[in-house]
DNA sequence: AATGATGTTCCATTATTTGGAACATAGTTG
DNA sequence: CAACTATGTTCCAAATAATGGAACATCATT
């Protein structure tokens, strides 16, 4: 229920997509009412914007007068998904390292302090593109975000993580630049970063960073179990799988990472 | 390239999805310069907007300068694709249905006289989410279309057709609101719609109806094949198959379909 | 150094968005 | 049933944001 009510001043648009931020995020049905409440617009405004959204397709109405993301974003989301060269190129490895151990895989790059999440292989699903896709975490609290740090140079990574609010999720979060820096030579010497419990409880991770050579494309892929199954000696010895198939999505990756490369 | 210049006047926000819109469907990287050319606004304004969307996460540009989809827009559409609980819950029965006939399987809805695709199960198909999802064809002339159609009454059958420009495809396409309506007797009878090299020469498909019982959701799902490797006589033998899998699909919607069921 | 192509900024004019209030439509309760 | 309340929809003068043309900046090429 938290909303981010940063004031980008992109007018109109800005407020257009507050709407569908606040329809997407939400985990139970949003009427009308429910929007008045959560946008902080008058009625009226609302609910032109609202018509509009819903003009464009972006936007649906349901039976019961709740909202949901438009058919014009499964349009979009097609496109955005089989485009991604990035996560294309990455797919199957993610799949072959799933089979290999069973857990869960993630796939994420680096934006800013932020990791995005592009893909993601999980056990029982049989739907892909889960919630957790699209999706961003602190990049201070886990393999993924830490792994792709470690491809950056220092200065870089002081810079990004700069600006960054600390948040102490668990006992063991790290919660200043210097701690992260200091993790980050590790990261660099053994090729792998762990997540040990430090954004979720009973839920770590062994991560390996992904990059293009010009470092313009940075994340890197985990494999994140529950603590309570799966043992840290169990995550250290599938280190070399997860740095293997990191190293050979990098070997299919080229250079550059146009937008459909 | 043909692009579909349809006047929304939703204002700035129409403006700002046509942006989006041409940046996702083109097959090429997009610079600033190519935008200029297919979106007919003066630089500077085109400018603008390009930077909003950018500042709102919904574009972002390469190293190359060209523009691709935010992950603001991925986190979005990664939303949309599964909180659609018609897709989720068809989803395996699609899949089940590939298994069996190893052929092209389509899942879609009609709104008002368009198909809209929601899934495809393709063979040699590693990625999911191929380019026809999301995009929208004529009811007339596809398999899902007349199947959906079967499913209204056909007072709503004639309305939705009403404003419809036939357009003949191939030699085989239905070209009138009769015509149409004409076979919606045969299918109610047999529980399956055909296309007959309707839409596209060499390709045909059996298709079936898929609906909630209040009618306010209305589709269907097909087998397509091309006709030089499965006859006629094929696609019959699945039509029990075919049925049993939207039977199937249906007894597992809610009468009302919510926007996450 | 000059040229042309592309990308960026600026600001008076123009058009759109805004917000409040009035209207409409359930749904509820005395 | 009538009065009441909560919710959804429409309207229009006032406020605001978008527009477009031209000037400026940047870059590659000759």
């Amino acid at each position: 229920m938290a909303s981010t009510k940063i004031d980008h001043d992109t007018g109109t648009l800005g407020k257009a997509v507050a709407v569908l931020e606040a329809i997407a995020v939400s985990d139970t049905p949003m009427r009308f009412r429910d929007l008045t409440n959560c946008i902080d617009q008058p009625r009226g405004t609302l609910h032109r914007q609202v018509s509009n959204l819903l003009e464009e397709g972006l936007l649906e109405i349901n039976a019961d007068q709740s909202y949901s993301l438009g058919f014009r974003f499964l349009k979009f989301a097609a496109r955005a998904w089989s485009s991604n060269g990035f996560r294309e190129i990455a797919e199957p490895h993610l799949k072959a390292l799933h089979e290999l151990t069973g857990e869960t895989i993630h796939l994420g790059i680096l934006k800013g302090a932020e990791v995005i999440y592009l893909d993601k292989v999980e056990s029982r699903q049989a739907v892909r593109m889960h919630s957790q896709v699209g999706n961003s975490s602190p990049c201070y609290c886990t393999g993924v975000g830490k792994a792709g740090l470690s491809a950056l140079p220092n200065a870089e990574i002081i810079a990004r993580l700069s600006d960054v609010n600390f948040n102490q999720f668990t006992s063991t979060t790290l919660t200043s630049p210097q701690a992260v820096l200091s993790e980050i030579d590790e990261i660099r010497a053994s090729g792998n970063a762990y997540d040990r419990e430090e954004h979720e409880p009973g839920i770590h991770c062994i991560a390996a960073p992904v990059f293009t050579e010009d470092r313009s494309v940075v994340g890197g892929l985990s494999v994140t179990a529950p603590c309570y199954r799966v043992p840290v000696e169990k995550l250290e010895a599938w280190a070399a799988d997860v740095r293997n198939a990191a190293k050979a999505i990098m070997e299919e990756l080229p250079i550059k990472m146009g937008p459909r490369a």
